[in-house]
RNA sequence: GCCGAUGUGGCGGAACUGGCAGACGCACGGGACUUAAAAUCCCGCGAGCCCAAAGCUCGUACCGGUUCGAUUCCGGUCAUCGGCACCA
């Protein structure tokens, strides 16, 4: 009676053998090729789920891979560790956040050590240790020191469950992005880093990654959102102030017939005050901040606005036109005004049309004549076209004229062109204390006040109160109160903290160095690793963490601390994990835990299922039957091992003199090293590999029952499908390969070489087609000429019989593929 | 509204450069083994015409085009998903 595949005795032996060896240790090294994988770090929740098991098995597979292939492999894992679910749990609990994170790092590490991932623990990080925080610390005052981070008062979003202001990246549909809360605004004063310095060559760069997603890279392009236009001055009749607006398309100035400030503007007040209008305008304004986000920025949203009983004139027409301010225009965009167009912009048509203001047309579609009414407009005409109604630019296309007019402008001083971006600047403070403290001091006399290197890292403080809806930093007094390292006097800690996308947008580059005590890593470690060569996680990252990350990475390569232009040279974007159509979460009850999982059938089935079920960028419906085909299948390859472990034993060192089987079965052998090496290292098809080497052993049960069945065949066949499955299943490949006596572990050999000449087939098979159509096949010689071929194509009984009465126009000949006659 | 992606059997998916549509797996049906069941092994499995076979016809969301030949290329339509959305 031959042994049971016995997973879970199997997966521990090894994952001791090789914890003791470190088996998968790197340093730097002189000669090999270095290859950096990485799957984005998880936040440390408490359990792993099947996303994680999805990321992480697809690395592991292309480290283990790249090793085999002769890379030296960097393949590290850490922790994401502050951030609110920890500080939340500590209110539950009542005990410190600190405790709850790191007992679910014991426990995750644990789930993760069962899944057999070749990583390099050494390196393991963890985001709130204080030996990584004080880094985050000195990254930030590296950007004070070269004027990327400001403290400045502004409308921030406010999340009003999580008490604290979020970034513009954490709003989604208005609403916070963790607890889906609907987010306010709130006038405060806060900390920012100027990503916006880095807006153009984040956009530019773009175009150096062919190895990222299109879809992500167009995500990026769209929230970067840059736009290029003209701010011209509109001069406030009677008055000494103007107003300047911006407006993409100064080619429709002659038609303004309106300007609109946002009602937040600073000038609104000053041109109403002691008018009579000032009522109005003042109550509209308490109005709009009463509106939540969402309603007040939604395009659905009906426009409203006001006359505030004052005009200015035109740059360009000298014309006069009222002001009026409006909740459909923006203060934080551009110059907080704009010019009314109704003619040829659809919101200012909408709005012109609601208080009856004029239209007036200054450029012709094409083919529409020049007869029609202003008034008529159906609907404002955006698109190119002929300027009409226009002074000295009359007759001109629009495209050109919009050069000439910005000319203009410029000339008379009145304007310029000027390139807007929709990004903004990274808000990077929040009102929480699970987080690294921002380290800075405030003192009377000296003012806002960096923290001095060496007194990094400014540690977090136990001395504190957990309350909802309150900063529990502020409720530190040793904390709070401190001296100041200019004077000396009294003076006061920032209690914010910063957003945890600050300390997961520089890890990788810690992972080259993890326990540098002075920097936070040597120079000639991060030259060495970076950079990443494989990324890979959830797109639900595309903009968020990729981009600050991006930034991150360009700054401190213009600070002189990094030679790349960019962290993430390949980046694969996986794909959901799904049971019965929509996404596995514990609010849907839809999920399947990892752990059960791995009991019941062990790791190599877990990692073998979800990389087979699905192509790795595309969602994955899980599927309990699918799983336990993957199980079978490994018990399969179990038993074929063990049922021709004899032959393979004794078998010689060369096969000698090999019949048509032999050679069918070694050619079947080298299609699987091909397929596989071409899945796995080119196209990351995870599930086409699988399938190949389901193929091989398919074929090689077949002939292993063949007489004669060659032993030498049989081990190279039989050896290549345990090489080759290596990567996807460590365990199972590791122990039968020391079953088949081999010394020195299967994920040390080097990946196997295609031999060319065992693909070779003697004959093939052609199809043969009439007008395209398949009406029969053929075997021939491999070797065979066209001209033959199509002669005995030519002389087939049943060709010959559908052609008949016909006329040939012409044979197509595919060699080895097929035979195609035209005929009429 | 704009941008991007996707659409193939009962299901997950394959077809890499325009050349045998449906590999591989799941489910299902039949058979072998067994006292029996499980496990395992073998065979079948897009639809229609047909008792069946041989054979023929249709078939990759829909309509059209290019081509000897289209799941693949081009134009249009529809649907689903994702991102952005009063950004001037």
């Amino acid at each position: 009676m031959e042994e049971q595949y016995q997973f879970a005795h199997i997966e521990a032996k090894w994952q001791e053998i090789w914890r003791v060896a470190g088996a998968s240790q790197v340093a730097e090294h002189a000669t090999k090729p270095k290859f950096y994988a990485l799957a984005m770090f998880p936040y440390p929740s408490g359990n792993l789920h099947m996303g994680h098991v999805r990321n992480y098995s697809i690395v592991d597979v292309i480290a283990r891979f790249k090793r085999m292939q002769g890379y030296n492999v960097l393949h590290p894992i850490g922790w994401d560790a502050f951030g609110l679910p920890a500080e939340n749990a500590a209110i539950k609990n009542q005990r410190p956040p600190g405790e709850w994170t790191w007992s679910n790092i014991e426990n995750m590490k644990s789930q993760l050590q069962s899944m057999g991932i070749s990583y390099d623990w050494q390196r393991e990080l963890a985001t709130c240790h204080p030996g990584y925080y004080r880094f985050t610390q000195w990254i930030f005052l590296e950007f004070y020191r070269h004027g990327l981070v400001y403290k400045k008062k502004a409308a921030v979003n406010w999340c009003p469950s999580c008490s604290t202001v979020l970034a513009n990246e954490q709003v989604v549909d208005g609403a916070c992005e963790r607890c889906e809360t609907v987010v306010t605004k709130k006038d405060l004063e806060q900390w920012f880093f100027k990503i916006t310095d880095y807006a153009e060559a984040l956009l530019a760069d773009l175009e150096k990654l062919p190895g990222w997603p299109e879809k992500v890279k167009t995500m990026q392009r769209n929230w970067i959102g840059r736009s290029e236009g003209v701010e011209a001055d509109f001069h406030i009749t009677g008055r000494s102030e103007s107003i300047r607006i911006y407006t993409t398309r100064v080619d429709t100035m002659f038609g303004v017939t309106y300007v609109v400030l946002a009602p937040e503007h600073p000038l609104v007040r000053a041109l109403a005050r002691g008018t009579a209008y000032e009522d109005q305008v003042l109550s509209f304004i308490e109005k709009m901040k009463g509106l939540n986000e969402i309603t007040r920025t939604s395009a659905e949203t009906e426009k409203e606005g006001l006359f505030i009983g004052q005009y200015c004139q035109n740059p360009l027409s000298g014309e006069q036109v009222p002001i009026w301010i409006a909740n459909y225009v923006l203060l934080e965009y551009g110059t907080g005004a704009v010019m009314g167009v109704p003619a040829h912009d659809e919101r200012d048509f909408e709005f012109a049309r609601k208080y009856a203001l004029p239209f007036p047309t200054v450029i012709l579609a094409p083919d529409k004549p020049l007869t029609a009414k202003d008034q008529e407009l159906e609907a404002a005409y955006s698109a190119r076209g002929l300027m009409v109604n226009s002074g000295e630019f009359d007759g001109l296309d629009s495209e050109e004229a919009w050069d000439r007019m910005a000319d203009a402008l410029e000339q008379r001083s009145l304007g310029m062109r000027k390139v807007n971006f929709r990004l903004r600047d990274w808000l990077i403070s929040r009102q929480r204390y699970w987080g690294a403290p921002i380290p800075m001091i405030y003192c009377a006399t000296c003012g806002t006040v960096p923290v001095p290197e060496d007194q990094l890292p400014v540690l977090l403080p136990d001395d504190i109160v957990f309350k909802a809806g309150e900063n529990p930093l502020t409720t530190s007094a040793s904390f709070v109160q401190t001296v100041c390292p200019v004077c000396g006097a009294a003076a006061r800690r920032e209690t914010d903290t910063m957003d945890t996308f600050m300390c997961s947008s520089w890890y990788y580059l810690r992972y080259t160095d993890p326990r540098n005590q002075d920097l936070p890593f040597a120079k000639d470690q991060v030259d060495y690793w970076m950079n990443v060569d494989q990324y890979v996680g959830g797109v639900e990252h595309a903009i968020l963490h990729l981009l600050y990350s991006r930034f991150i990475t360009k700054a401190l390569r213009d600070f002189g601390y990094l030679q790349i232009d960019e962290p993430f040279e390949n980046l694969l974007t996986q794909g959901m994990v799904c049971m019965d159509g929509s996404k596995m979460s514990k609010s849907k009850g839809n999920v399947v835990s990892p752990e059960e999982i791995i009991s019941r059938f062990g790791a190599d089935t877990a990692r073998l299922f979800i990389l087979f079920a699905a192509p790795p960028e595309k969602d994955l419906e899980w599927s309990d039957q699918g799983v336990e085909g993957c199980f079978r299948f490994l018990n399969r390859t179990w038993r074929l091992v063990h049922q021709t472990r004899e032959a393979i034993l004794h078998a010689g060192e060369t096969p000698g003199q090999l019949d048509d089987a032999a050679r069918e079965m070694r050619r079947q052998t080298h299609v699987a090293i091909q397929r596989v090496s071409n899945d796995v290292g080119v196209r990351f098809n995870f599930n086409t590999a699988i399938s190949a080497i389901m193929e091989l052993i398919n074929a090689v049960y077949h002939y292993k029952e063949v007489p004669d069945a060659s032993p030498a065949i049989l081990r190279e066949t039989v050896e290549a499908i345990l090489i080759l499955l290596a990567p996807f299943a460590p365990h199972i490949t590791e122990e039968l390969w020391e079953q088949l006596g081999h010394a020195g572990g299967i994920h040390n050999l080097t990946w196997p070489a295609l031999d060319e000449d065992a693909l070779k087939q003697d004959e093939v098979t052609i199809v043969l087609q009439i007008n395209g159509k398949i009406r029969d096949r053929l075997q021939t010689p491999a070797d065979m000429g066209v001209e033959a071929l199509e002669a005995q194509v030519r002389a087939l009984p049943k060709i010959q019989e559908l052609t008949q009465g016909k006329t040939i126009v012409k044979v197509i000949t595919v060699p080895g593929k097929l035979v195609n006659i035209v005929v009429k």
